[in-house]
DNA sequence: ATCGCAGCCTGTACGC
DNA sequence: TGCGTACAGGCTGCGA
């Protein structure tokens, strides 16, 4: 569910309710392959005392940076969550990382599938030195991702999903940013135009920044959907042209959407907007 | 290089 | 109401 806006939100929100600064007194990790391979009590031995550094985002990965030179890598893949509440709150059954703070309050990560990991390392880099750029950042290129892109005999699709190739973007932004573009999302990478190429690399940016502003896309009312730290909803879901919005009108020419499965995943595009190539 | 699949988990929606 | 099935916004490892 958190793609890079999300994650961006959940950043933002953290360090404005203060966790730069604070000492992490006790760590507490009940489900232990979520921060293999160290145990839960070398994991709690090796953050007791630290303080917080930073807290800053690289793609989909929250990067909170330690006193001793360790960083913590915290990937919420499908359904974490990430919550600063009051010391000695009752804990819920999905409620797997607890680690309190010096000022009474606890940073909780909630994750219903446990898909999610937290990696404790000195060496960040060989994690997030495998990331494509960020879409965000000056380094993300106009020039630069048009001649990439010709290098790669994949569909959109899943080029974009690909975390070595772009940094940042899933499902959602993914199909938004090809419906903004106006490209096919089955388009061979290497068979755009320059002119739709330039379309792609705005239309990325846009949808990125529009997921931000909105402080993230929340589906559905499910307690495993997106939540904000402070346990608001995201706003993007009223910003969303296309994510299943399946035989619903396009927003663009009201030629019905359609749903299809390209490499693996849910695919929602316009067909009369989004030609096929050809 | 690229593709497709299984696996990791749990909850929800839906058909019967 | 109950049961079975499909599906979900991510990622990894494997074989082809």
């Amino acid at each position: 569910m958190p793609e890079l806006p999300e994650v961006e939100t959940v950043v933002r929100e953290l360090r404005a309710g203060g966790l730069s600064g604070r000492v992490i007194t006790r760590a507490r990790a009940f489900w232990k392959p979520m921060i293999a391979p160290l145990t839960p009590a070398a994991f709690a031995a090796r953050l007791k005392g630290r303080r917080v550094q930073s807290i800053q985002r690289r793609a989909k990965y929250i990067v909170i940076t330690l006193s001793n030179g360790a960083t913590l890598l915290i990937h919420l893949r499908m359904t974490g969550q990430l919550s600063l509440t009051r010391e000695g709150a009752p804990r819920d059954r999905h409620q797997h990382i607890v680690l309190r703070l010096d000022d009474g309050r606890e940073l909780r990560y909630r994750d219903t599938r446990k898909f999610g990991r937290w990696i404790l390392t000195r060496a960040p880099d060989r994690i997030l030195g495998r990331l494509g750029p960020e879409p965000l950042s000056r380094h993300f290129e106009q020039k630069e991702f048009i001649s990439q892109l010709r290098a790669r005999r994949r569909q959109l699709k899943p080029l974009l999903l690909d975390q070595a190739f772009l940094a940042g973007i899933g499902n959602i932004y993914a199909d938004e940013a090809l419906w903004d573009a106006r490209l096919h999302p089955g388009r061979v990478a290497s068979t755009l135009t320059a002119t739709e190429a330039r379309r792609l690399h705005g239309a990325i940016r846009r949808v990125l920044l529009r997921g931000i502003r909105n402080m993230g896309t929340t589906l559905g009312h499910g307690q495993s959907n997106f939540q904000r730290p402070g346990g608001k909803r995201g706003q993007n879901q009223a910003g969303l042209n296309v994510f299943r919005r399946t035989g619903l009108p396009c927003l663009r020419c009201g030629k019905p959407i359609c749903r299809v499965i390209i490499g693996q995943r849910s695919t929602h595009f316009c067909a009369a907007c989004q030609p096929a190539a050809g």
